[in-house]
DNA sequence: AGTAACCTACCTACTAGTAGGATGTGCGCC
DNA sequence: GGCGCACATCCTACTAGTAGGTAGGTTACT
């Protein structure tokens, strides 16, 4: 299947650009340079860039969202959980030439210059992250894992913040190992 | 002083921009429009763009870390201290026409295509934050404001990565109120 | 006279996007 | 089986617009 292992090849290049640099940070030129197809060729898969990002961000949401769910699902202890959790964060930072952020937490930043259907992919995220965050709290709490006073979805949405803004600020120093001590650091305030 | 008003207005338009949309989003053009002066101008002012985004980067910590430095010195309880230094991050999310970030916290993410004295100036931005924050906290702690395990400075980093990320997060969904509740949940998690 | 500030007019490089042609590749039809 | 049609893929070659940046002139203040 050549048709999809070409469209493939776009979009993990587009991903790639924008985890390291955003989405203005990605042109089709270089896209077509990374992977060694024309420019035009790319608009055939995705007449516009707004396209490609939503078909990215889409990508992205399904491929987290689903490796999410089977932490949350699994037998594992809550605080694993949420371990395993945070560490998609510091494995996105090693892949590769490393330096890679969370997409979302990239196209965050540029949110207002976004189209309104990438910019809704992107809020959709955010929700869906912070609910399966209060899931492994809430479990967490309920097994005597977790004591902390307040509401579980606020706690939710601070790690959330915590870990897309750890992704970037790390990545000016200290990289993953700094997001990790960061994590464990936060999980003793949960646990006490 | 004629001079000195035409250089802030072309600096105060920058980081306006940069603040919205990222500094790849802000463009020559875009300030001259914004303050009805020529495209070359501000060249005369800001050779080029790196001289003109590092200008940026260290008035805005120079201003920011100067209100940080009155918050630490205060005689406020370090509980309204961390409060205080919160409200500054939730405030720039109403300032003027809203949902502007933290000018660093925006630049981390596109810190990969910046240059390198404007990537030190925001790696400097964020030891500053995170060096006060830690005195606040340490301060907390001496007087019994704080109870937390664990280390001063990594507490103080989670934080300052909180505050960035959430400023960035909250522009999808909730706005500033969302952050304030975040922060006011955070101060929880220390108090216990 | 010198200089700072600002201008018009221009340059090159790059952006997203389009037009239209070449090359295939599968499918129904005789 | 061979023929032709349709469609997908990818190409070269182009557009208009915008990016950062420059050359050189005008104005005005010292």
């Amino acid at each position: 299947m050549p048709t999809t292992d070409t469209k493939t090849a776009i979009m993990d290049a587009a991903q790639e650009l924008m985890q390291r640099g955003g989405a203005n940070a990605m042109s089709y030129q270089h896209i077509s340079d990374a992977i060694g197809i024309r420019k035009a060729s790319i608009h055939h898969h995705f007449p516009t860039k707004e396209h490609l990002i939503e078909a990215v961000i889409q990508r992205y949401a399904t491929y987290f969202l689903g490796i999410v769910d089977g932490i949350v699902e699994s037998k594992l202890d809550p605080v694993d959980k949420l371990r395993k959790y945070a560490g998609l964060f510091e494995a996105t930072l090693c892949e590769g030439k490393q330096d890679k952020a969370c997409l979302c937490g990239m196209l965050g930043a540029e949110l207002a210059t976004l189209g309104s259907s990438a910019a809704a992919g992107i809020r959709h995220f955010y929700r869906d992250n912070e609910a399966r965050l209060a899931r492994i709290l809430e479990e967490g709490r309920e097994k005597g894992a977790f004591h902390f006073k307040g509401d579980t979805k606020l706690v939710a949405a601070m790690i959330f913040s915590l870990l897309e803004g750890g992704a970037l600020v790390v990545r000016a120093e200290g990289g993953h190992k700094r997001l990790h001590t960061m994590v464990e650091q936060t999980i003793k305030l949960l646990q006490r």
